[in-house]
DNA sequence: TTTCTGACA
DNA sequence: TGTCAGAA
């Protein structure tokens, strides 16, 4: 067993990862047209910019116009896609701000992988595990703290 | 070469 | 939405 994940560690500052339109529509597959529109229809907005210069996208703006399209791509109408997409987009931060505030490390063994949450509540009794065996299968654990003192 | 804006046989 | 033009 080892931990080889520390939720303490920094990682990088994914607002720095900015792209152009061009790498917008390749990672995508959204069009210039279509993204320039959409902007226009207010659904997405670059990182503001002067006017007539290079449009830059942050990563979660690559990440909403990636699920736009995906919905589109299902049948959704571009604003039915839009509200969607848009909260998609609003789960984003209470999953980060949940797993950093609850995952506590993340330990690899050969036959499975155990996401430790930390405590159960505040007796401290009890341990949460989320675990993913070898199948991929997911659920969680609950263990019994082991109280050898007194 | 890429992107921008505006326009539409 | 695609595509073309003319400019930066």
């Amino acid at each position: 067993m080892m931990t080889d994940f520390s939720p303490d560690e920094s990682f990088i500052d994914t607002n720095k990862l900015i792209f152009g339109i061009g790498q917008v529509q390749q990672i995508t597959g959204v069009s210039g047209r279509q993204l320039r529109y959409w902007e226009a229809q207010k659904y997405i907005s670059p990182l503001d910019q002067k006017k007539g210069v290079s449009r830059q996208y942050s990563l979660r703006t690559l990440f909403l116009i990636f699920h736009i399209n995906r919905f589109i791509e299902q049948g959704f109408t571009l604003q039915a896609a839009v509200d969607h997409a848009q909260k998609f987009d609003a789960q984003i931060p209470a999953l980060r701000k949940f797993l950093r505030g609850q995952l506590k490390g993340v330990t690899i063994s050969d036959d499975k992988t155990l996401l430790d949450f930390g405590y159960l509540n505040h007796h401290h009794d009890k341990h949460v595990y989320g675990v993913i065996d070898q199948g991929g299968e997911t659920s969680f654990e609950i263990k019994d703290v082991a109280s050898q003192s007194h």
